[in-house]
DNA sequence: GGTACCCGTTACCGATCGGTAACATTAGGT
DNA sequence: ACCTAATGTTACCGATCGGTAACGGGTACC
């Protein structure tokens, strides 16, 4: 079981394993066996003792188990906002090559050993109704697509907002279902994204000049 | 409470709901239960009840909880089996026909109001590693995998390997995504699979005669 | 050095849950 | 009417789990 911790917290940040204030720990060994094992099959005692500490300290952070999925969600979710911003910034003002630069990240994803279909996704199957955890799924959900449709309106696709939902489900069909087909379609989605945006139609292609047609940012 | 267990039996087949076998009671009663509020969020005295029973007669046709999972799991794949028989019956020797009437059935899963992503798929998030029920569930989902291949290749589609996969991704994606985006972009999905399947290439309008090429049925 | 504050430890509680035993009851067949 | 088999009923067990109380120990800050 010292293994397992260990796996736990190593994914965190390298070296400093075990001295960082222990919510910290707690949350990172929450991410670690929530993902794995799901909300409900692991208890906080698992995670307590996961985080090399004790269920009491973490009741001292966390009002209840909820509270902790709900960080756990929240977590997951600035942790996507921040993969987004890194693909921004890393290609100012170059929408096709941030386009790239996603599905590079998508093919990261899907060749993960570790990869058992989205966090976010596979938290929203085991949550009740009206865990208010949901609230913030759907809205993480929605920017992710939404920031898509603009990617491809600004790089001057044809149906942004039909592509952005193509690609997007297709992304979140192949995680979903490595865990239920193995990797085989999952792994030649990459493909099937880059040929789509190769295929689909510009409208650089089909007008001259680009005056008109700016909705939006 | 008496209102879920209606629900749940009234769903099964018409007229005749109470007067059934307790073994069929409790199978319906999970099917709805399971997959309502997940497998573990659901327990044994509550399916009972829900079936108009008890737990013990429960445990008189099923050896465990994992057993009764392992059942509902078996019941999902044949109820897959059997929508596919149908649509594959309702349109004998005609691939695209078949097809189309595929799509049908995709549009009546997305539209249902109940949907909440693919049982099998929701099934296979909750369960630990080794869970027999697995290996029922990576099976179910190859197979439906496969016979969209052999359709895509009977009606003459090119890539039919990669269609499929993008099909079937894209359906998937789509059930999954229901409970965390809203109907938005499932609702779509239909539209881009009647794209998709007027848009691919397909072999009789590349080649004159289809003499060869026929590698299976 | 004292004093807050945070953390670790232990023990415990109540509730739920999976699973079983023993017995009563019904229904079906002859 | 009788026997048999399946179902209903009640009560119970052990384990686990979420959550709390109380105490003891370290540490940083003044």
């Amino acid at each position: 079981m010292n293994t397992t911790q260990l796996n736990g917290l190593r994914r965190a940040g390298s070296a400093t394993l075990a001295k960082r204030p222990p919510r910290e720990r707690i949350l990172i060994a929450a991410r670690d066996l929530f993902y794995r094992n799901g909300l409900h099959s692991v208890g906080v005692d698992a995670i307590a003792e996961a985080a090399l500490t004790n269920k009491m300290t973490l009741y001292r952070h966390f009002k209840s188990k909820d509270d902790l999925i709900l960080a756990y969600v929240n977590q997951l979710a600035d942790e996507g906002e921040e993969v987004w911003g890194r693909i921004m910034a890393e290609n100012p003002g170059h929408p096709q090559k941030r386009l790239d630069a996603w599905v590079d990240y998508v093919e990261d994803v899907l060749t993960n050993k570790y990869e058992r279909g989205c966090a976010l996704a596979n938290a929203a199957v085991e949550l009740e109704g009206e865990h208010p955890a949901r609230a913030v799924i759907e809205g993480c959900k929605r920017r992710k697509r939404e920031r898509l449709v603009k990617l491809f309106r600004a790089a001057r696709y044809c149906d942004p907002e039909v592509l952005a939902d193509e690609v997007f489900l297709l992304f979140e069909g192949a995680r979903i279902s490595i865990q239920c087909e193995g990797k085989g379609p999952a792994l030649r989605v990459v493909r099937m994204l880059r040929r789509l945006f190769a295929t689909a139609a510009r409208r650089d292609r089909l007008e001259g000049s680009a005056k008109f047609e700016r909705r939006d940012v």
